[in-house]
RNA sequence: GCCUGUGUGGCGGAAUUGGUAGACGCGCUGGACUCAAAAUCCAGUGAUAGCAAUAUCGUGUGGGUUCGAGUCCCACCACAGGCACCA
């Protein structure tokens, strides 16, 4: 038999029949399976997508079998920094690479077998697509939800670009290894933040795995405590600071605000102003990485200003430290160093004054969030924690200083990229109505073709120089005005891509409600750890806004969250070209078939597990299929299961079901393997017998198994509806168990079903090493589990 | 430092949630078939002792709970990933 043949056989059956097309309102249940769409590199399919898209192909291709109505698309998420390198480097247009690419992943992926439904395939960056993604930028414009800011972002003095974190990781520029600096820049921003309690609380509304969830609730990173007001002494300013434990307020020796406050200036008194001035300007050559930078020795210089402490009127310095980040909290804060390590640290090199407010000694012995009574604290004394944060709330809110609040890590979302490869922000300035957005009937705003790619002098995005294209007339008052000329970053079009394939040739609206309303939720969502973060949060931020302005039918559409394992090189190092421990897939199906590389891949090992690739095991898992295919000679006509395969066929059944439902790929794979193996002990097999092996198998390994049940002259199984199994019939008859002697197994016992306790207690107490183990000890108890161990216990 | 995950044969990994640890596969050893090889088939394969029946030990380490612990509890160690001066 040619594999080969046989696979692009049934890959064009397929085709033809569109076996797999997923039809919009039946009256099928709904059920939605998604792998998150690659980003098509120029190196190809790798073997760790074939990993999962096999894994949600398996559970798509049984659902459909179950009956029903399965939707299982695949598209590109094709902006970004790689393929615009890419066509810097090699001049041409990145839209010819990208089509390249993708024309390269599809022919991978038809070779895989993958039942997509290819008709709703679509790339992020088809005008038609990104028309909706730009459309939804303007209702979140529309509706306060995105504004321009300035930010600090990383900079290159050398190559004078703005690089993203991952360009700048280490703090030098990925490109030159020149120093990374910070730098101001205007840049369009989401407010997400807004998001952030809903963020949290949807997570109740969906089944992610409890680690997903955690991922983004550390990320949303929320923290209660208090806002609290200090005045500047002699001047009429105060400052407002963040803290969780309001309770040590009579512990706070100083004050820091952070290098970047705007009070900074106002308040610095003249004598102090040079070495303010000077800090300041050390702070600002300094990138974020180095800025927070651990086991770095504190560093801050004093404004010569004091602050007056709310609760007792005491004079307290006023500092300013990199320490204190000006993008959280308030910029500012209260320092407590009896009970906060880095305020320790800063108050010893510095000597100020630590004042304990909690019982237990100084920073080193008692940790700043363990529970101790309060000390040094007037009307708090004797209190604990709780009873303390409750009446110092109180305190503040009744004397006007300071109030109740809630923090959050996350921040808004920094939306523009200067870059030319992504989708154009659709809003025009005007010199007389400031920026105004396009109007929605002029979507898309279409990616213009240039000749450079690389960003201009001052880091503006290679759009600013294409004139034609910047030059425009203000939609508002039709006066000349400009093009924004920033992009959207990677994250925005797969942020909302699956409710597209819920609606993908629709012209007049991203999606409609009906369709949404019948496909309901993404219920199975597959991708990768490193995407459970952010691209996760930024998706369900984008449903949230797109939800609450009424265009989605739910608040969460994505209900269970599922991560998949690396496939690592053999060495157990990440695959990498450097290595020389890459596998292409393309190989792997030319010399095993695609069939054998999806069993290997099921059969590896714990899917969530990273695992390491072994062609030994690959080989084993060929020769597998090869029994598969040797077992059709021994079939001989009957409809019905032989006897005394029926139970192990029962009992395979639900297992292969419940594994392929439950990330159980390698044991569903290894319950076949069992089955097979037993069909080989046996001289005759009827055709129902080897049928069912077929169908079970089809999910992991479709070819094969379809050519294996045509040659029986059954219908396709792409068509055929799984099969049920009896649990009554799940059971052996007869089984054997072990029997021990104070917990150590001493003999074996054959019971059947039928058995009483009594009956099971007879038999372990009769078998002859058990007896040589009791003999003239007194039995105690004797402990009999059903159906799986009798345990005597004696003295 | 904090959070999360993982530690089981020579290797990848099983173990119906507290019930015969090592399923299934790889590798290895011996044998059959063959002029030979490949493929296939048969037997064996956690360690130690024994011809064997069997016994003792054994799931990162040390304690504990239980008739019974890979599984539960406490303390610790190692590795991987994520976050990281977040007040």
């Amino acid at each position: 038999m040619n594999f080969n043949e046989i696979e692009k056989k049934w890959q064009k059956y397929w085709d033809d029949h569109k076996s797999f097309k997923a039809i919009d309102k039946s009256d099928k249940d709904p059920y939605y399976i998604l792998v998150e769409f690659p980003y098509p590199s120029g190196s190809g399919l790798h073997v760790g997508h074939v990993r999962s898209y096999t894994a949600q192909d398996a559970l798509a291709r049984m659902k459909r079998m179950q009956g029903e109505n399965v939707l299982f698309p695949m598209g590109w998420d094709a902006f970004g920094a790689p393929a615009e390198q890419y066509a810097i480097k090699n001049h041409i247009h990145p839209k010819e690479a990208v089509k390249e690419n993708i024309k390269t992943f599809k022919r991978q992926m038809k070779t895989l077998g993958f039942s997509f439904d290819w008709d709703r395939e679509f790339s992020t960056t088809d005008p038609e697509y990104y028309k909706w993604t730009q459309w939804q930028f303007l209702q979140f414009y529309k509706h306060n939800m995105a504004y321009k800011a300035t930010v600090p972002v990383n900079w290159c003095p050398n190559c004078k670009t703005v690089l993203s974190n991952e360009d700048a990781a280490g703090g030098v520029c990925e490109r030159c290894g020149t120093k990374v600096v910070q730098k101001n820049k205007s840049q369009w921003m989401l407010k997400m933040s807004d998001y952030a309690e809903d963020l949290l609380t949807g997570l109740d509304d969906t089944n992610f795995a409890p680690k997903v969830k955690l991922g983004q609730i550390n990320w949303i990173g929320k923290s209660t405590g208090a806002e609290v007001d200090f005045k500047v002494e002699g001047i009429e300013e105060k400052f407002t600071v963040f803290t969780t434990r309001p309770d040590t307020l009579f512990g706070a020796t100083y004050c820091v605000l952070a290098p970047e406050h705007k009070l900074v200036d106002i308040i610095t008194t003249d004598e102090h102003k040079e070495e303010v001035a000077k800090y300041k300007e050390a702070c600002s050559l300094k990138n974020e990485m180095e800025r927070t930078e651990l086991n770095k020795e504190k560093t801050g210089v004093f404004t010569g200003a004091y602050a007056i402490n709310p609760v007792n009127e005491k004079k307290i310095p006023i500092y300013i430290s990199d320490y204190v980040l000006s993008s959280y909290g308030t910029g500012a804060i209260m320092a407590v160093p009896a009970h906060d390590e880095r305020d320790y640290e800063f108050a010893r090199k510095f000597n100020i004054e630590i004042i304990p407010v909690l019982e237990g000694g100084d920073v080193k012995k008692e940790a700043y969030t363990e529970d101790g009574i309060h000390i040094n604290s007037d009307f708090l004394n004797g209190l604990n924690k709780e009873e303390a944060i409750n009446k110092m709330l109180e305190y503040l809110e009744k004397n006007k200083c300071g109030k109740k609040k809630v923090n959050y890590k996350m921040r808004d979302w920094i939306f523009s990229r200067q870059r030319f490869w992504g989708e154009p922000i659709p809003m025009i300035y005007c010199e007389s109505c400031g920026w105004v957005p396009m109007n929605e009937s002029d979507l898309p705003l279409l990616l213009p073709d240039v000749a450079e790619y690389e960003p201009t002098d001052n880091g503006e995005s290679p759009l600013a120089k294409i004139t034609d294209w910047v030059n425009t007339t203000c939609p508002k008052c039709g006066r000349p005005a400009k093009r924004e000329t920033d992009t959207m970053p990677n994250w925005a079009g797969s942020s909302w891509y699956f409710l597209r394939f819920m609606d993908p040739h629709n012209d007049h609206e991203f999606a409609s409600m009906e369709n949404m309303k019948y496909w309901n939720k993404v219920n199975w969502y597959n991708g990768g750890m490193e995407h459970t973060a952010r691209h996760l949060l930024y998706a369900r931020f984008w449903v949230q806004f797109l939800y609450n302005i009424g265009l989605v039918p739910n608040k969460e559409m994505i209900d269970t969250r599922v991560s998949h394992g690396m496939v690592l090189g053999s060495d157990n190092q990440k695959m990498s070209k450097s290595k020389g421990n890459v596998i292409n897939p393309d190989d792997i199906v030319h010399e095993y078939g695609a069939d054998t590389l999806r069993v290997y891949e099921m059969f590896m090992g714990d899917y969530e597990q990273d695992s390491p690739w072994s062609t030994d095991s690959l080989r084993g898992c060929k020769r597998f299929i090869d029994k598969v295919i040797r077992l059709k000679d021994k079939v001989v006509d009957g409809e019905e299961y032989s006897k005394n395969l029926e139970v192990l066929i029962n009992k395979s059944i639900k297992k292969v079901e419940y594994d392929l439902s439950h990330l159980g790929y390698n044991t569903a794979v290894s319950t076949l393997m069992i089955l097979a193996n037993k069909y080989d002990e046996q001289e005759r097999i009827t055709k129902k017998d080897y049928q069912v092996l077929l169908i079970l198998l089809n999910p992991i390994a479709p070819h094969i198994t379809e050519e294996l049940n045509e040659s029986l002259g059954y219908h396709p199984l792409c068509e055929s509806a799984w099969p049920t199994y009896d649990e009554e019939k799940t059971v052996d008859h007869e089984i054997t168990i072990g029997v021990q002697v104070n917990g150590k197994l001493r003999g074996e016992i054959n019971i059947i079903k039928e058995d009483t306790e009594e009956e099971i207690k007879t038999k372990a107490l009769a078998n002859e090493n058990v007896k040589k183990h009791i003999e003239g000890k007194e039995i105690i108890k004797v402990i009999v589990i059903k159906g799986k161990i009798v345990n005597i216990v004696i003295k």
